[in-house]
DNA sequence: AGTTTCGGCGCC
DNA sequence: AAAGGGCGCCGAAACT
């Protein structure tokens, strides 16, 4: 047996590799190498690198020119495995793994950095919590036959190793980074921003609508300032409770106008402006760092620069290079085919079978033709939207759609009972109580008092924070298992663009970005059609449900919608 | 002075 | 009465 083999960067700068039997543990002598890449490219015909964080590898083997075409990450795999087996706050490190499997004193996990402009971060300190090749190895044994205690032992298999390509993929996003271009974006801030003044103050057109700001309260008000501009309204007679935009707009004075115009640039301004850019672009790429599963979703965060939040306008600066071309691929209504995947709702999956627009045609079946009342209803059921219209096309949906409706109200109320709920592959939401990481996950806790509440779902007991675990498990189900489906999508399209030149440069949630020759985007194209297609059926099964993409061929990001 | 939380808003 | 999920980022405010 040749194809798996573990990797263990070892203290002295060298490195142990080992090939592994079919239990996991080595099925020959561990050998020591001096040099990592020099041991990964010398051996081709290894299908798995077993390896403690890819983090700490891979950009590594990168840096050296060598890449790989699959690995298994041990403490992304234990982040997992603990979460299935409903102990999600305990130290996640292989060396906790190993002295929960020794019995021993469970080390805590090492604390994570902050992102620094322009240095890329692991997500552990490597050198903290180094284990030789064969202690490694035996966590990874154990880990072997914990899958198979899983509700769906094959589902998890597919999930470890679907988020460790994840985690190659973003190892090789983050050092392709997104083509950039400075020039552009200088002007773009320059036509909404105006001149820059010296010593680092607004520029002119945000120092132009603070002056009008302040004339129509008839005293000097900082915009910037909420408790300014609550302090201003009230002065002039007029309550508002935040500054937030949609309650500000409500208002009728004449400070609003400006005020909301200096909002929009402020922000512009102090997250992607003269700084932003100096920080983060370097040699025509923007260079966040994406983390694959770094949300209990499973969805991707990015650390630094703000990745993810790219303002639409601000997209004028993402630029191919020079006879190359930007894919930028999008998947149609994705959370409803998703659900249609996984409550089998037999009208639904007809909707979902098709590639044409899923809303419309739900709106054909439930809503008299009105497609915007049909899309508020589906995403008011996987949000869980309590209130307004909501209520009355949730019920208009549920008549058409029970299956789908009653899925997600299923892990509603798993969630609101403090029961564990699950992704398609098995990921696994943490519960509200007891879990030292849920409430810094962001999970709703316990309130200290429960009190009775009358709604729209019949009187009952449960607290706000009842009510918030509810809708998180009822989103969770599903923005967790299209991330499922995403993580196989992207491994699929990453092994199809490793024989061509084209390379992944960006992800967000449910869009891809590849940028590749002119000559090759007709292929990336279908690529993206294929490995759509496989990534439907490895993660549901056989399936009716299609995940159709938008694509564009671009030279600038911005026009790609 | 340094660190954490808040308010607001960007994206999906 | 209010009642939508997930994130990151910034400066200011609030804390130690």
């Amino acid at each position: 047996m040749t194809d798996r083999w573990a990797l263990a960067p070892a203290e002295d700068g060298g490195v142990e590799v080992a090939a592994l039997g079919p239990d996991g543990l080595p099925a020959g002598p561990v050998r020591w190498e001096a040099d990592l890449a020099a041991a990964v490219r010398g051996r081709p015909e290894v299908a798995r690198w077993v390896w403690r964080s890819t983090a700490e590898v891979y950009p590594r083997l990168l840096a050296a020119g060598v890449r790989v075409e699959r690995c298994y990450d041990i403490e992304d795999a234990e982040t997992l495995l603990l979460g299935h087996a409903g102990r999600y706050g305990e130290p996640r490190s292989a060396a906790a793994a190993l002295a929960r499997l020794r019995g021993g004193p469970v080390p805590p996990d090492p604390p994570q950095r902050a992102a620094e402009p322009g240095s890329q971060s692991p997500l552990f300190e490597p050198q903290s919590v180094h284990l030789p090749l064969t202690d490694l190895v035996e966590v990874y044994a154990d880990q072997q036959r914990r899958h198979d205690t899983t509700a769906h032992p094959d589902r998890m298999r597919l999930l470890t190793a679907a988020e460790s390509a994840g985690m190659l993929v973003a190892a090789e996003m983050n050092r392709a980074g997104l083509p950039w271009s400075a020039e552009t974006h200088r002007r773009v801030l320059h036509e909404l921003l105006g001149e820059r003044y010296a010593g680092g103050g607004e520029p002119r057109r945000l120092a132009e609508l603070a002056d009008q700001v302040s004339e129509a309260f008839g005293r000097r008000v900082r915009p910037d300032l909420p408790a300014d501009v609550i302090k201003a309204f009230a002065q002039a007679g007029i309550k508002v409770k935040s500054t937030r935009r949609w309650e500000i707009e409500s208002v009728d004075h004449p400070a609003v106008k400006p005020l909301v115009e200096y909002k929009k640039l402020y922000r512009i301004w102090v997250a992607h402006g003269w700084s932003w850019l100096q920080d983060w672009v370097r040699d025509g790429r923007f260079r966040p760092e994406f983390l694959a599963g770094g949300t209990v979703t499973g969805r991707w965060v990015t650390n630094g620069g703000g990745a993810l939040q790219i303002p639409k306008v601000i997209r004028r600066a993402v630029v191919a290079d020079p006879g190359w071309r930007l894919v930028v691929a999008d998947a149609d209504q994705m959370e409803p085919r998703v659900l249609a995947a996984i409550s089998r709702d037999p009208g639904l999956m007809e909707v979902a079978g098709r590639e044409t627009d899923l809303y419309q045609a739900v709106s054909d079946r439930a809503f008299s033709g009105d497609r915007g009342q049909a899309k508020l209803a589906v995403l008011g059921a996987v949000y869980g939207q309590t209130s307004g219209d909501g209520l009355k096309n949730l019920a208009a949906l549920r008549r058409r759609f029970p299956k789908a409706v009653a899925y997600v109200d299923d892990a509603a109320r798993a969630g609101e009972e403090g029961r564990l709920v699950r992704t398609w592959l098995g990921r696994t939401c943490p519960p509200a109580a007891g879990a030292g990481d849920a409430e810094e996950a962001g999970i709703p806790q316990d309130d200290p008092v429960e009190r009775p509440v009358e709604d729209g779902w019949g009187p009952g007991y449960a607290s706000t924070n009842t009510r918030a675990r509810g809708r998180f498990a009822r989103n969770f189900v599903v923005q967790g298992s299209a991330a499922d489906w995403t993580l196989l999508l992207l491994a699929a399209l990453r092994q199809a663009c490793a024989r061509m030149s084209a390379e992944l440069v960006f992800f967000q949630h449910d869009e891809v970005i590849v940028h590749c020759p002119e000559e090759e985007t007709e292929a990336v194209v279908a690529a993206i059609g294929e490995a759509s297609e496989l990534a439907g059926r490895l993660t549901f099964g056989e399936t009716p449900v299609r995940f159709p993409f938008t694509t564009a061929v671009v030279e600038c990001y911005a026009d790609a919608k």
